[in-house]
DNA sequence: ACAACTGGCTTAAACGTTTAATTATGCGTG
DNA sequence: CACGCATAATTAAACGTTTAAGCCAGTTGT
């Protein structure tokens, strides 16, 4: 098999506990001896078995993350990349990253059964909600983890959130700037965390800016391009006087759906009716025309949640444990002709 | 901390070994016994320790896996989903996948150290290309790992892989059967074993046609859309009698960025261009128009992957080692009015 | 009636580390 | 010159499992 300690020792001419000493610095060793024990260790390539290691330390030097459900056809461009860096910062600090797959029906089975055979110290949770079980699990619990994403206010955990309704917000503001007034708002069923959070910021900058919302402009539908499409057909539909110029959509994917409907049905997206999205999906500068969209700046939360974690994992009280990032509003295509009528 | 062994064995009154028997089945205990012992188990809410338990067996239940490197503002959807999918079957086989990030300049690096501190018991690769040095090493390591993607044809090693060249040929046929002879290719330098695969497809479906491609329709350009973009300027740009009316992409990114020229350039992709790319991106089906694309059974391949590993990693000969599966074509918008000039 | 087996349990060694406790060595001090 | 005291090494226990080996009582075969 493997060299071990053993091998070093024998190598070395020393005890195994002398190689452990030199290899932790966790004992004075003479010039002489340490550096036979390197050129041993060197000369064999030996390198401490992490199993053992762990076991003696009980830790495991990973941190556990639970896949967002990928549907087929699906994608999740943010959090994909959300993994990718965050994998990368725990590499920094000498941790590594399981990924797991969590049931839909019961999510909070698999983060217990990693937690009772001790197969992680730590978890990363993302897409969050109200009343998220998996938090009030590991809070009740007392188990280390860090969240991108927030959950119920009274919770007290560790976080960092992009402030979805600040970025509703400047893209309705955009609109209002370019001299629209009748702006519809594409949004999920009211319930989830973040979707209530970028409406509110919806409703908060029309309200500023003295405009009533009309009910018909508000559309409640599901993540998916196909309900983009049913409801900007809708909106489409309704008199002139009453007929938005623009759509603010909570996400790129029903966004992309409602460009789909105008672009086939004779309206110039951007022209005769803007839009705007939120993610900023890689593709999004691409689309014909180019998608306005918020960005989150994703490298420096999957940095700044590892960070968080490892103060947890360090049982340090957390300076700031609760951290709100401001997404970028990026301007293209599908939004930037002023507007008048 | 969590509860051992030891206080199982103390709650139902027996031997620690007695209790690893019965949660094992690894030697006959009375039923008397057991029932107090997995009453015992019950009660407390045991469950073992993964960690010693792998010590003890010199295994670790982990799977390597390591990222694309995924650079800012790019997505691979299709690896994405192959990592979840494969991170389910792992799963499914009482195996969990640690997923890392390689160094571009010393991909073997990471490998090695995951290896030597037995962190894994096996790897995934993907993205594999010619000469991979990652499968040279453990080829040589004898360690046990199956791959998504061939390698050199004198290399000995279990793989699934989607076949390029079979799938461009039938995105070049389709064309030609819509009544286009002078088809484009956008192919990446030549160099790399799936683009020169799917480049050969090309080659191969043109000469069957008895169609000799012109040097000035084959396009060698890096695989992102702004590359697309440019090279359907020069396309367009020749004169009408060698003007390709169709252009295959080996790839949807170098598609959408043909025809995001071709479309701002009063050319109605579809109608006066047929486009057809690679991969089947989940957005394919959304873009304007649709794009016709290739799509590969991502969650196929990643079980039949795992597959393979499970097999190697218990010993056995590996009956059918050489897997190469075809892609299906999508035909969408992009491509599907007939043509004659 | 006694050896040989067998079922059902326990004891103890092992996996490869870390580290507390211990020992050996040399040195300055009273 | 013995004493205590650093210093540098070793020995052995511990981490939580699995499992080979051992033990005992009861049964079977000759």
């Amino acid at each position: 098999m493997a060299i071990k300690i053993k091998d070093v020792a024998q190598a070395a001419e020393v005890s195994i506990a002398t190689v452990s000493y030199v290899l932790n610095n966790s004992a004075p060793v003479s010039n002489e001896t340490r550096r036979r024990v390197l050129d041993a260790v060197e000369r064999l390539g030996y390198r401490p078995n992490i199993t053992a290691r762990n076991l003696k330390a009980s830790e495991t030097r990973m941190i556990g993350y639970a896949w967002h459900n990928v549907l087929p056809g699906e994608t999740n461009a943010v959090l994909d990349r959300f993994i990718y860096q965050m994998a990368l910062a725990a590499e920094a600090n000498r941790y590594h990253v399981l990924t797991f797959t969590q049931s839909p029906d019961d999510p909070v089975a698999t983060y217990d059964e990693l937690i009772r055979t001790s197969r992680v110290d730590g978890f990363i949770l993302a897409g969050t909600d109200r009343n998220d079980e998996r938090i009030r699990r590991l809070i009740d619990l007392d188990f280390p983890f860090a969240a991108f994403g927030r959950s119920n206010a009274e919770w007290d955990f560790p976080y960092v959130d992009v402030d979805g309704k600040v970025g509703i917000c400047m893209a309705v503001e955009h609109l209002l700037t370019l001299g629209h007034r009748r702006i519809a708002c594409l949004a999920w069923p009211s319930g989830s965390l973040n979707g209530d959070a970028r409406f509110d910021g919806y409703l908060q900058a029309m309200r500023q800016a003295g405009i009533v919302p009309k009910p018909t402009w508000i559309a409640r539908i599901g993540n998916v391009v196909r309900d983009g499409f049913e409801a900007a057909r809708r909106l489409m539909a309704l008199p002139a006087h009453e007929r938005p110029t623009a759509i603010v959509s909570l996400s790129d994917v029903m966004a992309i759906g409602a460009m789909s409907y105008l672009d086939t049905n004779g309206f110039r997206v951007g022209a005769d009716v803007a839009v705007t999205g939120f993610d900023d999906d890689p593709m999004a500068g691409y689309l014909r025309p180019p998608l306005t969209s918020l960005h989150q700046p994703i490298d420096e939360i999957a940095v700044k949640v590892i960070e968080m974690l490892m103060v947890v994992l360090n049982d340090q009280p957390i300076p700031d444990q609760n951290i709100l990032v401001q997404p970028t509003l990026m301007i293209r295509g599908s939004s930037n002709y002023p507007f008048s009528e």
